[in-house]
DNA sequence: CGCCTGTCTTGACGTCCGTCGAATCAGACA
DNA sequence: TGTCTGATTCGACGGACGTCAAGACAGGCG
């Protein structure tokens, strides 16, 4: 994975990025949406939130990409764009093992993701 | 706002659909994928992410579209599209009074999403 | 070394999306 | 009733997306 690896634009929203207030405490600034809207972007495929939810649910936090595949009618190649599709939205990073590719989740943007949507229960209706 | 409401094949996500169980704690099966992902979706533009931070951020839990569309520069009829696709995906409603019509935020679609996205502060890295 | 298996990239195709201008609909007001 | 303003719909255009088949690359193993 050394080549894509680092010649893909990688979103580092890790951590450090100023993005958290819920969006619906005060209005969400047209830089942060441009950041964050890809990720919710990602998201936003049937395919790919499945994905996302077998590699972040998987057993050791990682997924190896023969156990994804099969798990859908698609062909390999498919599967293998919309891992890249949440790679270059920072949901997810993957890590050569050998023979097999293991991807894994990142909490991190995950949480910022969460904290964006955050409504209190005390929120009109 | 009589015929358009009738029509549009709105989404029911308000309470009682089974989904919640966070993505990275058990597998999202393939319909809850599906019900939910066009609502990611509809978060994944720039444009609808604040336009439904400003109706969820707004005075008195709703914003009129004659406030929304001089915040972008874009025309009327796109941010009207914007709005429609936030309509259709269950993350806003609508409502005529008199000359303006008014959109506001559907809190129990926004917990679901935000819910799903929750992740435990000891899940690896 | 050569082959096999697993994964990714490339190129292509049809469809959907974001945007606009023009036309249409809904209320308010004279 | 007629007209004006605000919002939506319609039709069209360029670009991006989801999918596949075919080819290329990486690592293990004989």
């Amino acid at each position: 994975m050394s080549k894509q690896g680092a010649s893909l634009p990688v979103i580092d929203l890790t951590g450090d990025t100023p993005c958290c207030p819920p969006l619906a405490q005060r209005r969400v600034p047209a830089e942060t949406a441009a950041v964050l809207a890809p990720a919710f972007k990602a998201l936003g495929d049937p395919v790919r939130l499945q994905l996302m939810s077998m590699i972040a649910s998987a057993e050791g936090g990682e997924a190896c990409v023969c156990d994804l595949t099969p798990a859908f009618d698609l062909t390999g190649p498919t599967i293998s764009h919309h891992l890249k599709t949440l790679r270059e939205a920072g949901l997810v990073d993957a890590e050569r093992r050998g023979t097999w590719v293991y991807y894994r989740a990142r909490p991190a943007i995950l949480r910022q993701l969460a904290a964006l949507l955050t409504i209190e229960p005390t929120s009109a209706e």
